[in-house]
DNA sequence: GTAATACCTGGACGAGTTGTGCAAGAGTTA
DNA sequence: TAACTCTTGCACAACTCGTCCAGGTATTAC
């Protein structure tokens, strides 16, 4: 019987929002990393817990956005995409950064754009075949109308690919629900 | 019978190496990252082609590290990490990258780094959990020996989150090999 | 033109996994 | 103590997986 509301949304509030990740989700989510193609079964042998403990932790996972997807990793070099830049835009404020991100959008080779601090301006990520090829891309780029001047930085190496792992490890946890 | 060596090694380099993707693997691709729990049975059905066909185009496209993992995707924002940025840091020259990239890979709110045209700079994206938290990051990346100094900017929203599927959509094709 | 090669198809096999449901026990909170 | 949430262990049928095969077709090499 329920008496009043706090007696509901509280605690799933906290659940849903306040709420990390504990110790078992860290490794389930590591192990996943590790060996994507892993089925729920196998997983609960890996971790020790029942097979019925995997399957709820990672629907709750996805439920929360944890996980926000399973790939496919496509990599852009494997296309042919050897060129990755960043690309600094200054843009025309009095638009605003709706109809600049939306022509961003409908270029390809602009994998990712942020709007940063220190003015109206962008960050995006960017790729191309060749350098040559990266001009022509630029050129898309600066015809985005509300794009004003853009200024570009080629990535040469990356020691550092993505990665959130080391994250997942660190986060402060609610305890060990696990034995 | 083998008559001499190019008959074996230019075609098998060429697959490798040269070829793309057809519009088999992209609508495979794009198919998998609409729904990534999807089996490959159920794949063959909705791409209209056998199972086996689709078991050795996933292989392929696994071996020529087109695909290069298949997740999970955690998000830093569920963990917490609501502060994105992205840190310019200008380094001593002298010992070169890798001690560096070493101490910045052992920071996990770093998430990616690359070094960068422009004389010996990183460009790296950290997240934080909030801008006071930033700063702590900062001062971490700052210890790294070899850091002379760091420039930082603030990912306020991102109209344009990491994608890659409108680069298969749009990549050259080697015609298609489906009927 | 003929042979060799690579690819797709459709079928088959057994082993293993999935989704689902249920009852019981443990731990927490009020 | 009662209510709640989570985990466990078990069960079931339906399905999928990895793997193999033979036959057909298209492309390429000679």
């Amino acid at each position: 019987m329920v008496h009043n509301l706090s007696s509901i949304s509280p605690p799933n509030l906290e659940n849903l929002y306040t709420m990390t990740i504990d110790d078992l989700d860290a490794r389930l989510i590591a192990l996943l990393a590790a060996e994507p193609r892993l089925g729920v079964l196998e997983c609960s042998r890996r971790l020790g817990v029942a097979r019925g403990t995997v399957q709820a932790r990672l629907d709750r996972l996805v439920a929360r956005e944890v996980i926000t997807g399973f790939g496919p990793d496509v990599s852009p070099v494997a296309l042919g995409y050897d060129v990755t830049a960043f690309i600094t835009l200054e843009i025309r404020q009095v638009a605003g950064h709706e109809p600049v991100s939306d022509g961003l959008a409908r270029i390809p080779e602009v994998l990712e754009a942020h709007t940063i601090t220190g003015g109206g301006d962008l960050l995006c990520r960017v790729v191309a075949r060749t350098n040559a090829d990266l001009q022509r891309v630029i050129d898309r780029i600066v015809d985005v109308k509300g794009v004003l001047r853009t200024s570009s930085v080629i990535a040469l190496d990356t020691p550092v690919p993505y990665r959130v792992l080391p994250l997942v490890a660190d986060v402060p946890r609610h305890g060990s629900r696990s034995t």
